[in-house]
DNA sequence: TAAAGGATTTTCT
DNA sequence: GAAAATCCTTTAC
C-alpha cells in the first residue's frame, strides 16, 4: 500500500478530513508495525476558526501547523496525552485534521500491550490520545512527514458514506461553544465523544 | 448507565 | 494562574 502523497493534503481541510476517512495509519516502531483504518476525524481551519491551535496566532507550540501539508502536528494535553493531526494546505496557512478514532488492522497485541492488557478490545484506539498511545506516536513524531519510515498515512480504502457533526463541544469547559467539524465513517470504533454527538444529532432530528 | 472529579504539565495571559 | 482538540476511576441512581 503507497502512501498518501503531499498533494492529497494540500487542499482544503474540511475535504481532507472527510478523505481521509477509510485511509491507514501505520507506524513502525523498534521494527513493529501497526496499522489502523482511520474512522473518525475533526477539522481545524485555521487561524479565524476558534476551535484550531493557531486562532490566536503562531506560538512555539503550533508552528507546525504554518508547516507544508502532510507532516504530523504531534501535541500534548492536559498533561498526559498525544494526540496526532495531518497538517493540511500550503505553508503559512495553519490547519490540520486530527485524527480521533481508528480500527485496529495489525500489530493489535503490540497496541494492547502499549495501552495496558486491562482494557477492552473496543477501547483500544477509540479516542484521538488512545489512538496515538496503541500506535506508539508522541512529540517525537512532531514536524515529521506522514510518508516517512516511522509514520504513515496509507492509501486504504476511502468510504462511499460518511456522516458530517458540526456540533457544539461536548464534556469540554461550558464556555467554549463554537462548532467542531466532525467526520465519522460508519463502525463501531468511534469515540465517545463522537457518538454521543451522533446520539444529538439524531435527537435533534 | 450516567455524571462528576482527578490526574498532570505545558502553554500562554 | 488558568485553561487545555482527554481518559479513567469512582460514585450515585
Amino acid at each position: 500500500m503507497e502512501a498518501l502523497p503531499a498533494a492529497f493534503f494540500d487542499r482544503p481541510t474540511d475535504r481532507v478530513a472527510r478523505d481521509l476517512l477509510g485511509r491507514v495509519l501505520e507506524t513502525t516502531i523498534n521494527g513493529i508495525r501497526c496499522r489502523a483504518r482511520i474512522v473518525e476525524t475533526e477539522a481545524y481551519l485555521g487561524e479565524h476558526d476558534p476551535a484550531c491551535h493557531a486562532a490566536r496566532g503562531r506560538t512555539r507550540r503550533n508552528e507546525v501547523l504554518y508547516g507544508p501539508p502532510g507532516t504530523a502536528y504531534v501535541y500534548f494535553v492536559y498533561g498526559m496525552h498525544w494526540c496526532v493531526n495531518a497538517v493540511t494546505r500550503r505553508a503559512g496557512l495553519p490547519s490540520a485534521v486530527l485524527i480521533r478514532a481508528a480500527e485496529p488492522l495489525e500489530g493489535v497485541a503490540t497496541m494492547r500491550a502499549r495501552r495496558g492488557f486491562a482494557v477492552r478490545d473496543a477501547d483500544l484506539t477509540s479516542g484521538p490520545a488512545r489512538l496515538c498511545q496503541a500506535m506508539g506516536i508522541t512529540g517525537r513524531h512532531n514536524g515529521l512527514p506522514l510518508s516517512g519510515p516511522e509514520l504513515r498515512v496509507l492509501e486504504g480504502t476511502p468510504v462511499s458514506r460518511a456522516l458530517v457533526l458540526t456540533t457544539p463541544r461536548i464534556g469540554v469547559s461550558a464556555a467554549a461553544d463554537w462548532p467542531l467539524r466532525f467526520f465519522v465513517a460508519g463502525s463501531s470504533w468511534v469515540s465517545a465523544r463522537a457518538a454521543n454527538a451522533r446520539f444529538l444529532a439524531d435527537a435533534q432530528g
